[in-house]
DNA sequence: GATGTTTTTGCAAACGTTTGCAATTTATTT
DNA sequence: AAATAAATTGCAAACGTTTGCAAAAACATC
């Protein structure tokens, strides 16, 4: 039942001994006698004792939280709900617990513009975590100016003077190109928005595979935004305006393959006879999808646990570099 | 540039006022005079001031923090990928940030075993919001018992002492159920765990619906795993141990849909010709896979206002009941 | 101009930890 | 047993807010 909540004064009253060294004492210091390290600790178990973190916080300048942020662009605010982002969260999530921190959950929404002021300032956070780039990254440039510890999943190629770390999504472009030129393909599509970070080299692997394929001419870029519902108008007007000019389809994410695998098999058109098609980030649709999706796939649990560590090391002031993590092109049966 | 952080004595005296009369001046608080208040608040602006949250939640016993935990069976741990999950989480937290909450991101490793004492007395959070029920709630009980602030994402039929927030499962199975049994479905298939809360109500409701029809007979339960791994698995058994003994499927979620989707698909079995299949969730997939997935569709955006307004509703020492959402049937390609 | 009333401000305490330093207790040495 | 060293504990200050209460300032009334 509901019972006065327990100060560390009152456990120390219970034990015996001072404020001090119950606090001492759960915090396992060797300066204490291990005897009444555990007599406290054992009442603190007993009574359900648990510190008050916003005294502690207070005290010591340090909240054990780390914020994330997902940043998006405003206008595509919808496509939260591709499951690979949550994916690289709920890994993220993971890590940051591994490491005994919290995670406080936040959108551009809560935090303003001014990151540093709202979360380091304001002791929300001990440091944070950027899902996405945008295509605007002025709030993480200032925050980082303004000596935010700070990292971002994104494409790691971009200069900056905070650590970025995500695919190398050039290879995984250059791959899933090659692998549709390989399998005979040769009049192909890139889906997707070159002027994001990490497309715009997704992108540039598809544009070096075609030229080192000497078939570079054959090639067209549709931009549109990473949404499977994108993804099938642009197919659907495509067919519909020009017939089918395209023989295999590289698309920025699974959610844009997808939907552009529903379009051709709406008009008829076989995959992966007709058309070929390689997604991006391997979530679990992809396996399900039938016919099965090959996707290139994207490391999220590493590079999660990559994050962490360079955001603590920041914490511990060492300086951290961007850094890339590898991807695997998964063939299943879209594309062979 | 780093500089030594703002303390609100250094606004005040910044603005020539005392730090009293700061901080009411930056809380709006009428008593100060409009002019001293509009002063201060342009230097806090101009300074990129923010409050230490520490410090003003140790003062005001207040966190301003609710708390979401991601409750799932230990072995199922897994399937925290499961897009509507995290499609739960990302409307819950847009209904917390629009309440002028934050929201803490926890799950059972963080958190342990007594919820109240680490959100609530470690003043981590003024509420929790559960997400799921699991099979075992004695967590949640005790949480409740103890006097946390504490409401459910669930069975809002479950009889609890605290609010849960859910869809009218039963309904929805029953609808699905109906639906395929109109459709011309005669031997049916139940595709799910009915030892779990929320899927033992959609379980009752497809058998109240074949009772109502005169087809109890034909049904058959298939007890999986909420994963279209398991659904894959558990169907392409069957197959090959029995044949297509089956017209219908009714299954607990669209995950676990389309993996009997593509089992039946690989095996040749038409959908929705041979077999007709209703899932649950309408995720973003249902709509895209092919043929497109009939769902019963689950208003998550509602359900997390309402669990928000529950309970913060609660943090103001109201009662609260549990409360259904309702549900709706997209019918798509799948069944018809 | 003295008095009373209202508006506006400031003083100082409190929230519950952690920690430097001094004080005490215990163990070791002579 | 006294003197010294080592181990263990406690005192008190500090972290940065918010707020009850008293004081000061501004205004109104006679």
């Amino acid at each position: 039942m509901e019972q006065k909540k327990l100060k560390l004064a009152d456990l120390a009253k219970l034990a015996g001994v001072s404020t001090s060294t119950a606090s001492r004492a759960l915090n396992n210091n060797p300066v204490i006698k291990q005897q009444t390290r555990e007599h406290v600790q054992l009442l603190a178990k007993k009574y359900n004792f648990s510190l008050n973190t916003a005294a502690s916080r207070l005290r010591l300048q340090k909240t054990n939280v780390i914020a994330v942020i997902i940043n998006l662009d405003a206008h595509t605010e919808q496509s939260i709900d591709d499951p690979f982002l949550l994916k690289v969260v709920s890994d993220i999530n993971q890590a940051v617990n591994r490491r005994g921190y919290e995670l406080l959950l936040s959108n551009s929404y809560m935090a303003g513009d001014d990151w540093h002021g709202y979360f380091i300032d304001g002791r929300r956070a001990d440091g944070l975590i950027v899902v996405g780039q945008g295509k605007q990254q002025k709030n993480i440039d200032t925050a980082a100016k303004n000596g935010a510890p700070l990292v971002v999943w994104g494409d790691p190629k971009t200069p900056s003077n905070y650590p970025i770390v995500g695919s190398n999504n050039y290879v995984g472009g250059y791959q899933a190109t090659m692998h549709l030129l390989e399998q005979g393909a040769s009049k192909l599509l890139f889906l997707g928005d070159s002027g994001h970070a990490e497309i715009g080299e997704r992108y540039r692997g598809f544009n070096n595979a075609l030229e080192a394929h000497q078939a570079k001419g054959a090639a067209k870029l549709l931009k549109i935004d990473i949404t499977s519902q994108a993804a099938y108008t642009a197919i659907n007007n495509l067919l519909r305006g020009e017939g089918l000019n395209f023989d295999g389809i590289v698309a920025c994410s699974d959610m844009v393959a997808l939907g552009a695998l529903k379009a051709l098999k709406e008009r008829y058109v076989s995959v992966p006879n007709d058309v070929r098609i390689v997604g991006f980030d391997d979530i679990a649709m992809a396996d399900i999808s039938h016919p099965s999706l090959s996707s290139v796939k994207q490391n999220t649990r590493e590079a999660a646990k990559l994050l962490v560590d360079k955001l603590l090391n920041q914490l511990n002031g060492e300086e951290c570099m961007s850094q890339e993590v590898e991807i695997e092109l998964v063939c299943r049966q879209s594309s062979q």
